[in-house]
DNA sequence: ACAATAATGATAACTGTTACTATTATTATA
DNA sequence: TATAATAATAGTAACAGTTATCATTATTGT
């Protein structure tokens, strides 16, 4: 697997990222391309999933929840998991760099870089 | 499953949780059980460390690793997986409670907690 | 001692993901 | 435009970690 080739199927997989706020796990995104290519696999979709990852031009999102999920923006910033309905929302700002410069003046090691999921109640069920 | 009955199946997991700064998954937690109760089941394991994450007592740990960690300590702490070795090492200090009201200005839902795991060297590997 | 029932060991089942393989599609070059 | 090289695909099997099932055993309160 050197150089990479095109495929409809990997664009498609980008137009469903793209085309949502939401962060589809690989068998959301699978049922979505479905509807543009009924019969892609969703083995397909998984080595994608993974490649684009790798490219950085997708993200994938632990929440914690066992499951991946995936996000079409690939620039850091952090996640909110709603404990109400489990729908995982952006937090709109870069990631606290000092929080990498706290955690450094106490461990023993190096700090290269943190992750970090938040759980809240989201807007939607809010009221 | 109402009031819980003694086991020394438990008893002996919680002790090897106790005698560990590492983190183990529940494979490695039984293979240690299995020294002192070699015919005790995986399921018996995870079926425990389930209730003693529930109670409260122990912790589980996702450290994005896709197996879950388990730690005796339950007081609050970050953790820092090192990218050398996959060691999985306490920060020792009370969570960052400011974050949670840096992400709450930003987000439009509310914010409860946050989940943070630290990325970088441990100690051992540094050098 | 006994009855109620929680916990166990053994094993099957399940879920999300990765690996395999023959076939198809893309690409660079002649 | 035909061709040769090979990346990507569909379909499916395999895999790892975990949970569920169930008959048996252990713990507990009376």
């Amino acid at each position: 697997m050197n150089v990479s080739k095109h495929s409809k199927q990997r664009d498609a997989i980008l137009e469903v990222l793209h085309s949502t706020k939401a962060h589809p796990t690989a068998d959301a995104i699978y049922e979505e391309v479905r509807k543009k290519i009924p019969n892609i696999s969703l083995g397909t979709v998984y080595r994608n999933l993974a490649k684009l990852s790798e490219d950085n031009t997708i993200i994938k999102v632990n929440a914690g929840t066992g499951v991946e999920h995936f996000d079409g923006t690939p620039t850091p910033h952090y996640h909110v998991v709603c404990t109400e309905c489990g729908a995982i929302d952006d937090i709109d700002a870069d990631p606290l760099e000092e929080v990498n410069v706290w955690a450094a003046k106490i461990f023993k090691g190096e700090i290269y870089k943190h992750s970090t999921i938040f759980f809240g109640k989201c807007e939607r069920c809010k009221n």
